[in-house]
RNA sequence: GGCCUGGUAGUUCAGUUGGUUAGAAUGCCAGCCUGUCACGCUGGAGGUCGACGGUUCGAGCCCGUUCCAGGUCGCCA
């Protein structure tokens, strides 16, 4: 007897059509109804699911083996496919089953902790650390074929456009600034340590002044900082580079890829060339640098029409360099209750708003929680702002730029979800430009790059660079999709003058940047041509298309909030020895 | 590090004002059953109510501490 059934078709391929035929076939017991005489089981494999079937024209022996399964036994079944006389509807392979003659049983299987079916609603924790169990469901599978048709259509893409995948180390030189690095120490060099990559980004830079031209990869990242549903400690980007290109170049064969990825994994077309929007207008009508223009409620400034009013709390925002402004929720007063609006005061609290004047707009008059600060006309004069009509709810928030911006960047958001205004089936790609080249960091006091250090600077901004840095806006871009960020990029600083500029405006000694990127700003000094690139969040990315409300559902072992892994246990701590080995000794309170 | 939500049977959950022996569904086990497909019927097993401490005559429920999971803010050049 063969030890392993050698399969004609997957479970989920019969049809009418193979009606007659023999077939073999391998997978899963998901369900056992044993009749007394007749047995059906459901068998199960990544393609879908066959009903096979056990009656007394069958050897006894064989019944009997048939009575035994349970669920996620792993079986081969040699049968005939017939017909059904009563079929099922809800599966696509409901109008055959299969008539078993023979069968081996490869595997027996304990009564499973979670039940193998999309809509289990189990915990997260049991899925992850039975996650060999959470794979088998027809979701995760699709989840991860549908990443790799991304991964495919990535490759096939870049290479058509004169791409060449090149794979950058793993073990590089730790960077002690941003984003923490996980550390790896080096048995043959006592003391000392690699860390794995947050990105390649000097590496790709190198490849352009190593003459790759035109670089990509599909480029594993590690970032050892706290985790969020769409943000795991080691990620997949679409990394890539080109040589001799401007911003529009960059731009542009990236709306070819989206353009193509969705034609061909979504069967959805986007329209090229996306829209543009400056950072500082999507800052302006949104309140965000990843906006979400599936729908209005922009952001209106009401700094000029409320600086002589008697509302403490507008007048002491403006007096301490603040702003106030506010959205329309057009025609949604009667939509949120006075504790919706409660509610919203809370939510918005997380980001530092002390809290939200509403005003109700009605046909008689206006009503707002700091009535008895304004006139109606006042009130009159402010709806105007955001062209206001009966039935219309403002919203209004008075703090810090950067709390205004994100209080209300969230509730337009936040609140059109609710109103089931978001639809999952409309595509809103646009470019993000013009980020400021420098950021002002308040816990440190100093500037820092928004981007990174080898950003260039926009052309026309360099005088800036002495006068006014905050002002300098960068030859940056984002790709932003529904308000979530895909992958961002830039055009490079290549000419070493600019390059010494923008250290020296960071503040940085000559030993700080030797130590830091010595040996990206020493290859650069042999020869480098202007160059540019950008990259994805792949599992940002492929979430996204495929519809999932987390990054867990389409990485095949993804980490828990703590950056563990539940099924694994990694981290864990090691024998002594072999931190020995390493020459490592651990703090004592460890 | 802060905030929010949750933790009760293998799983998903309910559990009233603190009051007798902690329930349901599903799963599991056994028996019966030839057209089921959420099979049906009968019977059964299954609980450290996350942990520790406190209040009380009495705690799943109240209080404190702590652990775990998820979300979020900070953080993510």
């Amino acid at each position: 007897m063969a030890k392993v059934f050698k399969r004609t078709h997957m479970c989920g391929e019969l049809r009418r059509d193979n009606a007659g035929q023999a077939v073999v076939l391998n997978g899963w017991i998901q369900k056992r109804r044993n009749l007394g005489g007749l047995i059906f089981c459901d068998l199960r494999d990544k393609t879908g699911i066959i009903q096979i079937v056990f009656n007394d024209q069958i050897p006894q022996e064989l019944f009997e083996r048939a009575d035994r399964l349970r669920s996620e036994f792993v079986v081969g079944v040699r049968g005939e496919v017939k017909e059904r006389e009563s079929k099922n509807k809800e599966l696509p392979t409901g109008e055959v089953e299969v008539y078993v003659s023979d069968m081996i049983i490869y595997s027996e299987a304990e009564t499973p902790p979670i039940y193998v079916k999309d809509d289990d609603n189990v915990s997260e924790e049991l899925r992850l650390k039975y996650r060999y169990l959470d794979l088998r469901k027809s979701k995760m599978q699709k989840n991860l074929t549908f990443r790799h048709k991304i991964y495919k259509v990535t490759r096939d893409f870049f290479d058509s456009e004169g791409f060449t995948e090149v794979e950058t180390p793993m073990l590089i030189k730790p960077t002690p600034e941003g984003a923490r690095d996980y550390l790896v120490p080096s048995r043959v060099n006592p003391g000392k340590f690699y860390a794995l990559p947050q990105s390649p980004q000097m590496f790709k830079q190198i490849l352009m002044a190593g003459g790759t031209d035109r670089y990509f990869q599909v480029a594993k990242c590690f970032r050892d900082e706290d985790l969020r549903a769409d943000r795991q400690p080691e990620f997949t980007q679409i990394d890539l580079e080109m040589s001799f290109v401007e911003a529009d170049d960059v731009i542009g064969v990236q709306e070819r890829f989206l353009q193509k990825v969705f034609r061909d994994v979504m069967g959805v077309e986007v329209q090229i060339p996306f829209p543009r929007l400056t950072y500082d207008e999507a800052m302006e009508r949104y309140g965000s640098d990843k906006p979400d223009t599936r729908v209005g409620f922009e952001l209106k400034c009401l700094n000029d029409t409320v600086k002589d009013c008697s509302f403490p709390v507008f007048t002491d925002a403006l007096a301490a360099g603040g702003d106030v402004r506010g959205i329309n929720m057009n025609g949604c007063s009667d939509k949120f209750s006075r504790k919706d609006v409660d509610k919203m005061a809370e939510s918005i609290k997380t980001f530092g708003a002390k809290g939200l004047v509403w005003m109700r707009v009605e046909e008689e008059e206006i009503r707002s929680s700091a009535n008895k600060f304004f006139a109606q006309e006042e009130l009159r004069r402010i709806a105007d702002v955001f062209e206001a009509k009966a039935g219309d709810l403002i919203l209004i928030v008075a703090a810090k730029p950067k709390v205004v911006f994100d209080s209300l960047g969230f509730l337009r958001r936040d609140l059109a979800g609710k109103l089931g205004m978001l639809s999952d089936a409309q595509y809103n790609l646009l470019w993000v430009v013009d980020f400021p080249l420098y950021e002002y960091d308040e816990e440190e006091d100093r500037l820092q790059a928004m981007h990174h250090p080898f950003t260039s600077p926009k052309e026309e901004d360099i005088p800036l660079l002495d006068s006014d840095p905050l002002k300098v806006k960068a030859n940056a871009y984002d790709i932003i999709l529904n308000g979530v960020e895909l992958g961002g990029g830039s055009i490079r600083i290549h000419d070493q003058t600019l390059q010494k500029k923008m250290f020296q405006v960071l503040g940085m000694s000559d030993e700080e940047i030797r130590s830091k990127f010595g040996f990206l700003i020493e290859a650069f000094q042999y020869g480098v041509p202007p160059h540019g690139g950008l990259a994805y969040g792949l599992d940002r990315l492929v979430m996204l298309l495929c519809g999932a409300p987390n990054i867990r559902e389409v990485i095949a072992f993804p980490k828990n909030q703590n950056a563990q892994c539940m099924m694994s246990e990694a981290p864990s701590a090691v024998a002594e020895k072999d931190l020995s080995e390493l020459s490592i000794q651990l703090a004592p309170e460890v």
